[in-house]
DNA sequence: CTGAAAGCGCTAACAG
DNA sequence: CTGTTAGCGCTTTCAG
């Protein structure tokens, strides 16, 4: 491994000029040269671990997702770095996959690598952000407000647009609005399943609880609430599903059933999906999220002491 | 940032001590749990920079991937999550993008935060392993092999499964095949045109050349050769597609045409994709291709001169 | 503007 | 088995 110590030898200069010219400070024309060359052809790459172990700063950021298959979530991540890379920082990902043990070993590492900072869409309401937070590890929060805890917080209009979904179904006469949301403990599906409630209480009319059902994020979670909804004798002529990929999961319910309901959806599609005739969708701008997001890690990351902020994004309505 | 001197303080016993005890090294009981005491109460963390500084290991191993929207790459870092964790080792996501110079600088960044390992799918024929391969980092190579490099390779019976394909098509009376494969600097996109090629002369047919079209591994890929294929007037009755991807936006521009062609595919669709009535699916293990490099990357960083090594797994057919 | 010296937090020799 | 001593490679005072 050839250290600064080489470089600074062969181009006859201390380290500590090495040092400098390497960051970039100032230092005499004719030495700079030298130290360029001898970098050059030594090639020398800085250690990273021992610069930020001195330094106490780092050009890393974390960004923890919850599931790395959901189009959303990548979405996010190009955001995340369309802000981040111009700045000269690295992002990498980390796939909690809404499993919280996971999550935490992750946010183990962020700290334990001393990370610049953190962008963490929480895996639910379990999420432990402390060893960040007790470190001040620049965090920003996205998509799942944690309420509990002072951080920036990047997230979706998610009970408005959900509502405003809803009552587009309503006015294109749906009687009986089904609403398949999320788990209990993740924040976003609780919002969308208020949105629900308030499209009906907006219109006067009484809330169906009995067509609301609780699952999970994942494809199989859509086909599950979708075949628990059949077998209950409720009858619904549309459904309001509070997320992209159990969408998916009812839409391929509903054909192997030869059942079609008109769908109001929470988030893109995966591209290339079938979808039903009837279909609105709520185009949840990940990528805007995660430049947002990003933004504010920044300005984090430079000044701690700024008051936190929270960042409400508008979702648009398709179809 | 509290250190292993103040956790040994508390302990009463020496810095080396707690270095012991928190590595697992044989140490007096009773000062093991003075110790444990101590660094529970204080919160202490260890500081990994610090920690591989000294020691020059690592638990963090990067994987680098040209395209994070590909459901074939999220099942990859499944796969070696799956193998991964269960030894300890964190694994970080780095999406290139299939962006030479981004991708470069990921392979910086593995090289200078001193990784234990990277598993990499190439971005194209022109990425440069060197800064890994000159620190003698652990590597291995999936998907797309370098040919040029000695490396570990994982890759898939690219060839093999393509050319079985398309004679299933043979076999199912279809006469003009036309291909449409990824850009020709990388290599599965050339090794699946090669089994397209092979079913033809398998079978005693002259290859149609002109029926072959080079692409990107894109939606947008997929949409611009068939508009490509349309356009030119040699008409196909079915259509070879070498990615998942470009297979959506090939299926997008036939219906948008209101044509339909048979397909067949090398990787599985997208969860939830609509598909044409005829349509043969090579199942692309993108999970297993996953563990098994994983288990490469665990041999090599174990020991460094074991002979490289290349597997290559098989597909199955579908459909 | 440059060099020498002193660590960042940790582990690996070396004694004891 | 444990403590002391020396650094890993780098940046950052502090003098000059």
């Amino acid at each position: 491994m050839v250290t600064i110590h080489d470089v600074a030898k062969l181009a006859s200069v201390s380290p500590a000029t090495v040092s400098r010219v390497l960051s970039g400070k100032a230092v005499n024309a004719t030495l700079t040269e030298q130290v360029r060359v001898a970098a050059e052809q030594l090639g020398y790459r800085p250690n990273r671990r021992a610069q930020s172990l001195r330094s106490r700063r780092s050009k890393l950021v974390g960004l923890i997702i919850p599931d790395i298959e959901n189009p959303f979530f990548t979405a996010i991540a190009r955001g995340v770095e369309d802000a981040l890379e111009p700045e000269g920082y690295s992002v990498v990902l980390c796939n909690s996959d809404s499993d919280v043990a996971k999550e935490t070993r992750y946010i183990e590492v962020a700290v334990s690598e001393a990370m610049a900072g953190v962008v963490i869409a929480p895996a639910s309401a379990g999420t432990d952000l402390a060893p960040l937070l007790d470190r001040n590890s620049a965090v920003v929060v996205i998509d799942r407000d944690p309420l509990t805890v002072e951080t920036d917080v990047v997230v979706l209009a998610d009970r408005e647009s959900s509502s405003a979904l809803v009552r587009e179904l309503m006015s294109r006469g749906y009687e009986r609005i089904a609403c398949i949301t999320g788990p209990a403990d993740v924040e976003t599906s609780v919002r969308r399943s208020e949105g629900w409630r308030d499209a009906h209480r907006d219109q006067g009319r009484p809330v169906p609880e009995d067509l609301l059902v609780f699952s999970d994020y994942r494809f199989s979670g859509g086909r599950e609430a979708m075949h628990r909804l059949y077998a209950a004798s409720h009858p619904s002529d549309a459904v309001f599903v509070a997320n992209n990929l159990m969408a998916v999961g009812v839409i391929e319910s509903m054909r192997e059933h030869a059942e079609e309901r008109a769908l109001a959806i929470f988030g893109a599609l995966p591209r290339g999906a079938e979808r039903p005739s009837e279909c609105l969708i709520a185009d949840a701008p990940g990528r805007e999220l995660g430049r947002v997001a990003a933004r504010r890690l920044l300005g984090r990351i430079g000044d701690a002491s700024t008051p936190v902020r929270r960042d409400v994004l508008p979702v648009s309505l398709l179809g």
